[in-house]
RNA sequence: GCCGAUGUGGCGAAAUGGCAGACGCAACGGACUUAAAAUCCGUUGGGCUUAAUAGGCCCGUGUGGGUUCGAGUCCCGCCAUCGGCACCA
């Protein structure tokens, strides 16, 4: 395709116009409550983008995806008469900026810089109304002092299980405030990266590699910021009731959090001496707890030193040794084959004191539950192939319903051979032995999550420094955290020489001594938040960035987060890679602020869409290897900025994977080059003007009809974001307003109307032609078209006859005909005549307006 | 294994339970042109019948059943693809 072709019409001149205009006058700012310029009688519409990280590679096709139909309704709502938050910013904390500061010694933020200042402009190019004004990036001091004030909040507060919400610190009456506070410091065994040297969270590990990089994880118990959104694991459930999101989205965080419900049961470890241990297990099956032939605590369970026997020291030491030197991808791998180690201890059975003896094995993990199961092989698939390798006795205590296989059957049943509760369905017998447990003190009903707290602290540089100090004890022994002052902040990283991880688990931050030093004996905190803190609350910033004074002024939060709704942003445009972490972290983060009184809303987006990704022309996912991805830019240059968008929008549903195609971009071209040249005409010098077939003439009928089905077809696609269907009806405009022989003239009224319909789309090319037809003021400041739906209905349909269900025939009839005068009209077809003539007719199915089918024998 | 999504022409796709394939791409034919590009017009799911691209008939939305006058659409079973989770007790 040579690049010296002629433009289809000239987008190359227009664009650049409206984009610098648009710039200048700063059309698209959305006024806050209190600005001069705003208007309390309009609704507000909060339409948000997920911000992009601002990578060298500059924005791909995909991102101006959700980008564009963002875009669309954002123009759409601001001519229905809405005040419309849309504004865009920067992620820009992160791995690569540091990883290029590592190997070329430039300092992040001049990286950042450049990169946001690349994607800015290559957004601007798109002609995307965002409000400028608004623009954040979360590595400004001036943002991410409020990162590290919510961080405070988080700090200085703790969950009380009464009221079930967050409350400040103070109200804590309990000895030891730090027990208790939703951000802690822990020994926690961490998914440690030697690679990248940092700790990651559980969300950021896949098969037991790190997501960013593909390195090797392994477990290792580091001192770590956790932060405790496990309090909120039950209403990050529930509260997902209240939202719009897709189902699917919801079922991957209700999943996520895995909550089972069950009981917890202390069993007795049946040694001589009177101290007695005890081994507290998770299960959510009590009803089989007679089935119980052994018992299996996780290899690195702190009970495990205190019970093993002299002379099963040796075995289980290798064991765990072993263990300790799988990482989880190894320990994935080999998930199928059981092993483990016998302790030398028996534990008591509750129920019935039977003897039991207790095992350590990987299979049973630490972090979920209590870290010990009993162990019911005859109703679990892993306990009874352990018990198979292991020789341990199988002893069956549900009859399943109908002729099942008994051993192995983990669904509801009878209960048998189990006195307390013989003969019982599963679902009463769960609930009369924990009624009996919980009488005799050796257990009770519990609920347990998967979820575990988030571990928030990283070795890195190129993130926020926690603000937090560690001060001497006056035993002079202890360090203990404290919080700095709200007027400490920000506190701002370091400069350093050399970014690199130092290797040992140390942040980078150690290396820059004078910076450590906070006061004659406190010293700062040295990890700094995960990239996902900045993201957790960026759309609460972006209803008032300027504030210096509080993370978000309170009326502004109000306003633009308000509503009747649970969620305050009224559509949230993403990708799914996002269902899980950022979209719960960010839940996480506003229901704290919501339950401390700072915010209006306990959930931030109530109505969430994700767009599907784009694949390459070849099917594939688009990767540098595959040498398939599209830049935006060239499809710019060469289509043109409103081709670009249309053709996004008109590839296929939104949230639909779908594959790119050069050709499908060139055919939405030809239709905007038509919507050109239905107004501009090429004069004898190659100069475009104003087509002399536009004139101000009344609509035929035809026309009438065709530009109100128009109207409320993009309307109503719009609303339901099918941008697709929207393009199609307006292609279907085009071609029915293209002079043909016989009509020679174009009515003005009718194009002012339809580019009114194109400008969310197209905005540029609408923009161009609204003011060459001399029409009254900005396009963008008018109001959406309204139809009538008297000209939609016209005085005649057709009418399709059936037989047996197939198409045979179709009439004509005035609209206004009854039932019985289409039927008798529909059967006095001459052609349905000879199909019924010496049959018996059953029924006839008359819809009016529609069809009639003739039933017969 | 569990959860979720998706299966419709050569391709992207469209269709409140009521004419399957709108719109676009590609392909083919034609107009304009010395020619090409661009543009415009027409044809285009498969098959049978027919002199006929008139007319007529049959089949067709992954697959097998069901509900219904009528199913791409609703219900049940199965298959395939994609995404997520996965020794979660």
């Amino acid at each position: 395709m040579s690049s010296e072709r002629r433009k289809p019409y000239p987008f190359d001149q227009i664009e650049p116009r409206w984009q610098t205009l648009w710039d200048e006058r700063e059309i698209f700012h959305g006024p806050n409550p209190g600005e001069k310029s705003f208007d309390a009688a309009k609704p507000k519409f909060y339409v948000l983008d997920m911000f992009p990280y601002p990578s060298g590679a500059g924005l791909h096709v995909g991102h101006p995806e959700g980008y564009t139909a963002t875009d669309i309704i954002a123009r759409y709502k601001r001519m229905r008469g809405f005040n419309v938050l849309h504004p865009m910013g920067w992620d820009a904390f992160g791995l690569p900026a540091e990883q290029y500061a590592i190997k070329t010694g430039q300092h992040p933020e001049l990286t950042t810089r450049a990169n946001v200042a690349k994607f800015k402009s290559q957004l601007k190019r798109i002609g995307f109304s965002y409000d400028w004004q608004r623009e954040i990036n979360t590595t400004d001091p001036r943002y991410f002092k409020w990162t590290q004030w919510i961080f405070l909040q988080i700090y200085n507060s703790w969950f009380n299980l009464k009221t079930n919400k967050a409350e400040p610190i103070a109200t804590y009456r309990g000895k030891n405030p730090d027990e208790v506070r939703l951000a802690y410091v822990a020994d926690v065994a961490v998914n440690w990266c030697q690679e990248l040297g940092t700790v990651l969270a559980n969300e950021e590990v896949v098969d037991g590699k790190s997501e960013v990089g593909g390195f090797p994880v392994v477990r290792r118990p580091m001192r770590q910021w956790m932060l405790r959104i496990t309090a909120y694991a039950e209403r990050l459930i529930n509260e997902l009731e209240g939202l719009d999101w897709p189902e699917g989205i919801k079922s991957l965080q209700r999943n996520w959090i895995g909550r089972s419900e069950g009981a917890e049961v202390d069993f007795k470890i049946d040694k001589s001496e009177p101290d007695g241990h005890q081994i507290r297990v998770f299960t959510t099956r009590p009803d089989t707890l007679y089935g119980a032939t052994y018992m299996v605590l996780a290899p690195e369970h702190s009970l495990v030193d205190l019970i093993v026997t002299e002379e099963q020291w040796p075995s289980v030491r290798e064991y765990r040794e072993k263990t300790a030197r799988k990482s989880d991808l190894e320990r994935t791998e080999l998930a199928k084959d059981k092993t483990g180690v016998f302790t030398g201890a028996f534990a008591v059975n509750p129920v019935n004191e039977e003897r039991i003896p207790v095992w350590i094995a990987d299979y049973v993990l630490l972090g979920y539950g209590t870290g010990a199961i009993m162990a019911v092989p005859a109703h679990d698939e892993r306990d009874l192939e352990f018990a198979r390798k292991f020789n341990l006795p199988v002893r069956q205590v549900v009859q399943p319903p109908g002729d099942e296989e008994p051993i192995g059957f983990v669904g509801d049943g009878i209960a048998i051979n189990s006195p307390i509760i013989n003969g019982l369905p599963s679902r009463e017998a769960i609930r009369k032995i924990t009624a009996w447990l919980e009488e005799r003190d050796l257990g009770k009903g519990a609920i347990n999550y998967k979820l575990r707290d988030w571990l928030f602290s990283r070795q890195r540089y190129w993130g926020e420094p926690f603000p937090v100090v560690w001060q001497s004890e006056p035993d002079g022994q202890h360090r203990k955290h404290r919080a700095l002052d709200e007027n400490e902040l920000p506190v701002v990283p370091p400069p350093l020489e050399d970014y690199k991880p130092t290797g040992t688990g140390e942040p980078p931050l150690a290396k820059a001594k004078d910076w450590i030093r906070h006061s004659k004996n406190a010293t700062r905190e040295l990890n700094v938040m995960p990239q996902w803190a900045g993201s957790c609350w960026y759309y609460l910033r972006f209803c008032d960035p300027e504030n210096d004074q509080r993370f978000v002024g309170e009326k502004a939060e109000k306003y633009w987060m308000g509503g009747s709704k649970p969620g305050g942003i009224d559509l949230y445009v993403g990708g799914t890679e996002h269902a899980v972490l950022h979209l719960l972290y960010a839940r996480f983060w506003q229901k704290v602020l919501f339950d401390l009184g700072h915010i209006s809303k306990p959930e931030p987006f109530q109505r969430l869409v994700n767009q599907g990704i784009i694949l390459g022309e070849d099917g594939q996912k688009m990767s540098k290897s595959r040498g398939n991805i599209v830049n935006p830019d060239d499809v710019i240059d060469q289509y043109g900025a409103d081709a670009f968008r249309c053709y996004e929008m008109f590839m296929g549903p939104l949230e639909q994977m779908k594959p790119w195609s050069m050709r499908g971009v060139e055919g939405v071209s030809r239709f905007l080059a038509r919507v050109w040249r239905l107004i501009m005409t090429e004069n004898q010098s190659g100069q475009w003007e104003l087509s002399p077939a536009v004139q101000d003439v009344d609509l035929t009928k035809a026309q009438q009809k065709i530009l109100h089905a128009t109207i409320k077809k993009v309307t109503g696609d719009i609303e339901s974001l099918s941008f697709n269907t929207a393009i199609s009806q307006m292609m279907i405009f085009v071609n029915a307003f293209i002079p043909q022989r016989g009509t020679e003239t174009i009515p003005i009224s009718a194009m002012r109307t339809f580019l009114v319909l194109l400008n969310p789309f197209a905005p540029h090319l609408s923009s161009e032609l609204w003011e060459n037809l001399k029409s009254p003021g900005q396009i963008t400041a008018q109001n959406w078209p309204g139809y009538d739906e008297k000209f939609l209905i016209e005085d005649e349909v057709e009418i399709v006859v059936q037989v047996n269900g197939k198409v045979r025939d179709r009439v004509r009839m005035s609209i206004q005909a009854g039932e019985e005068e289409i039927k008798k009209a529909a059967l006095a077809l001459p052609k349905i005549q000879e199909l019924t003539t010496g049959k018996r007719i059953l029924k006839v199915v008359v819809v009016p307006k529609k069809l009639v089918n003739v039933v017969v024998e």
